[in-house]
RNA sequence: GCCAAUGUAGCUCAGGGGUAGAGCACUUCCUUGGUAAGGAAGAGGUCAUGGGUUCAAUUCCCAUCAUUGGCUCCA
């Protein structure tokens, strides 16, 4: 007999090799109609796997994390078996399931799976799940694993397999489909009851570009119909707030073909609210001591020779500039780290004027792979609010824990709760890839890591992630579709000081190096607006909105008091424009709620006599007639 | 860069071997209207670009460019 303990610590005895599924039934029918899988002693198994020993057991059902990772993860198996009956001779890569869904690469040989057949797969696997057939897990040797999959001709799963041990190899057959796999899984296929496939993409085998690119077909699933089309309808809105569509709807930026892919042309309302970000950053930075700079947006080809970029990235990127006079080569500036170097060598410094902090809005020109151009999300020029911070190496935690404090506070100001902060560290088992000793690496990673502990934020750490010169803190935050981008960063740097032969005196008067943290608490412009209009639905605050108010004429007999509305307004500083428009009100309404602008104010002849305006919130609607003081009092206090 | 798909009016999209259509937006006129779309008329397109097939191509084929979804990359 073994002892199963609930989640409640209730504790209850049962044959050995009792499965799961069957304690569910010892407890309800209905929780056994439930339940897909089960967590064992933390590990989540199969719900009809025997349990032999004694240990903790909770139920999974599809809502639980474990449950749709094993719920998602059966599908892809669903789906393969589809595509085998199809696509005879088809050949399998991996199919896992992931956050929102699963997928499974496929080697199709010489025929082009194409987004037409994604609907005969979904059926066929609609088919397929009306079966009903189980998940069946069997343990098979090295030796008879290696043999099925010769027999069968698939070289991705013997790949896969060469690289397990002997005794941990298992398989799980559901149907007339067999697969590698090492579970877990849902009961059978018939509680499948919705999926579709979403779509198609090429993917590298194994991750690597060297390898052959496979066919990966993205799906997601469900038990219920009713929960796909509430998922669907939530992918619909997200699609919504993309500031692609958004960007253009409210004019904010916009691309030309004949200008160039990757480079954007930011508009008046656009430029407005960059420019409010810019000025509010700048006037932050004033008081933490940096020093704003300008540098050319070209520079020397010997200036990246000697930063080590031309080494790095000089074949792959925008090439140079030539000039009348031979030999002579400029580059678009990818950074601007090596000016700002240029700037602190310009003249001797005393360990006395560090940390010196040198800020600039830099224009920077990368060229970005074709297929990566993505909005405003990745372009091939943008603005980094960029700075680097020259001090001394005692300094470098104080350094750290200011820029940190200055970035959180920008991602508070502009409302991002939900970021993760990312350490990254260099890979201890690949030590050569970095430049800088091993003193110098600790010393900068446990700066990172003890700010971060002090100022009590959650991190993830990422071994391998830190860059060439050395470790840094990234902020990533997920777009209206769940796609992660890297906005502010931080990153301590001993390479550049080194390469650009950096030094200030020290109080023994000799010359010392000094260590530099570049950071940019936006990232770049472009890709912060683009997750600023993703997370706000293009509603931007008020202190951003390129117009906050739109006043709103009865009929063109009242423009003349609009006027002296919109001019007192404008007089405090308030941005505000008139509909002067031969429209009716309700007209007038409509569009200044579609523009999303943040206040409209209605004036007819109720309000002229009065000397009052009816106030219109977007979004919420009619907020009451006040005198215009009281509502300018309305604004102000949004403001603060 | 790689794989797949898309490209028709400013926007969203329909159409289809015989030189194009809707809604919204725009212009003009009528309407002067009270809290999310008043009415009428009009203008607007080398059907992404370049080749090819064909009596005829926006439609079929190829290439290029751009865009989209991923993969790889990201100083």
């Amino acid at each position: 007999m073994i002892d199963i303990t609930f989640p409640d610590g209730r504790v209850q005895t049962y044959p050995k090799g009792t499965s799961a599924l069957e304690i569910a039934k010892s407890i309800s029918e209905g929780l056994a109609r439930q339940v897909i899988a089960a967590e064992v002693n933390g590990e989540v198994r199969d719900l009809n796997r025997p349990i032999n020993e004694s240990a903790k057991i909770a139920f999974l059902k599809f809502e639980d994390k474990g449950g749709k990772k094993a719920f998602w993860h059966s599908t892809a198996h669903l789906m393969a078996e589809a595509l085998e009956s199809l696509y005879p001779g088809i050949k399998l890569g991996i199919g896992p399931p992931i956050e929102n869904g699963f997928y499974y690469d496929i080697d199709f040989g010489d025929y082009t799976f194409g987004e037409a057949d994604l609907e005969k797969v979904e059926n066929k696997m609609k088919e397929l799940a009306k079966q009903n057939n189980e998940y069946l897990r069997s343990e098979v040797s090295k030796d008879k694993a290696l043999a099925f999959f010769t027999e069968k001709n698939d070289p991705y799963k013997l790949e896969l397999i060469e690289a397990l041990e002997d005794g941990n190899i298992t398989f799980y057959t559901q149907g007339n489909f067999v697969d590698l796999c090492k579970g877990p899984h849902i009961p059978n296929t018939g509680i499948i009851k919705a999926v579709k496939l979403l779509s198609l993409a090429g993917a590298y085998w194994r991750g690597n570009e060297k390898n052959k690119m496979l066919t990966r077909i993205y799906g997601v699933s469900f038990p219920k119909q009713s929960l796909l089309d509430e998922h669907l309808q939530l992918l619909e809105e997200a699609k919504k707030r993309d500031h692609r569509r958004l960007g253009a709807e409210l004019q904010l930026f916009m691309f030309s073909e004949k200008v160039g892919a990757g480079l954007p042309i930011w508009l008046p309302k656009g430029t407005f609210v960059r420019n409010q970000l810019e000025n509010y950053l700048k006037e932050e930075q004033l008081k933490r001591g940096y020093q704003q700079v300008i540098t050319p947006h070209i520079a020397n080809k010997n200036l990246y020779i000697t930063s080590g970029h031309y080494a790095k990235y000089g074949e792959g990127s925008f090439q140079p500039i030539k000039t009348p006079n031979e030999n002579e080569e400029f580059f678009l500036k990818p950074m601007n780290c090596p000016h700002h170097c240029e700037i602190f060598k310009h003249v001797p410094h005393s360990y006395r004027e560090l940390p010196i902090r040198i800020a600039e809005f830099g224009t920077v020109y990368r060229y970005e792979q074709s297929g990566e151009l993505h909005g405003l999300s990745r372009v091939r020029s943008f603005t980094q609010d960029d700075a680097h911070i020259f001090c001394m190496p005692d300094q470098l935690k104080d350094e750290f824990l200011n820029v940190l404090d200055l970035t959180m506070q920008v991602l508070n100001r502009m409302g991002f709760s939900e970021f993760t902060a990312q350490i990254s560290l260099r890979d201890p088992e690949n030590k050569e890839k970095y430049i800088g000793s091993d003193e110098v690496w600790e010393k900068a990673e446990s700066a990172i890591i003890d700010a971060t502990r002090e100022i009590g934020i959650p991190t993830i750490t990422e071994l391998g992630e830190a860059a060439f010169y050395g470790p840094k803190l990234d902020f990533m935050v997920k777009d209206a579709l769940g796609r992660s981008w890297q906005l502010g960063t931080i990153q301590v740097d001993y390479n550049l000081p080194e390469r650009f032969d950096l030094e200030y005196v020290a109080s023994d008067n000799t010359k010392h190096r000094p260590v530099m943290i570049h950071r940019a608490p936006f990232g770049s412009f472009e890709r912060f607006i683009s997750l600023l209009i993703e997370s706000t639905a293009g509603n931007f605050p008020l202190w951003l909105a390129p117009t906050q108010v739109m006043i709103l004429p009865i009929s063109d007999k009242f423009n003349a008091y609009a006027q002296y509305i919109c001019d007192a307004l404008k007089k405090d500083d308030f941005r505000a424009e008139i509909d002067q428009r031969q429209e009716k009100i309700g007209k007038k309404i409509r569009d200044a709620e579609v523009s999303k602008t943040p206040y409209m104010l209605i004036v007819g002849e109720k309000e002229e006599l009065e000397g009052l305006v009816s106030a219109r919130k977007h979004g919420q609607g009619d907020i009451g007639s006040m005198a215009l003081k009281d509502f300018m009092l309305i604004l102000k206090n949004e403001l603060n």
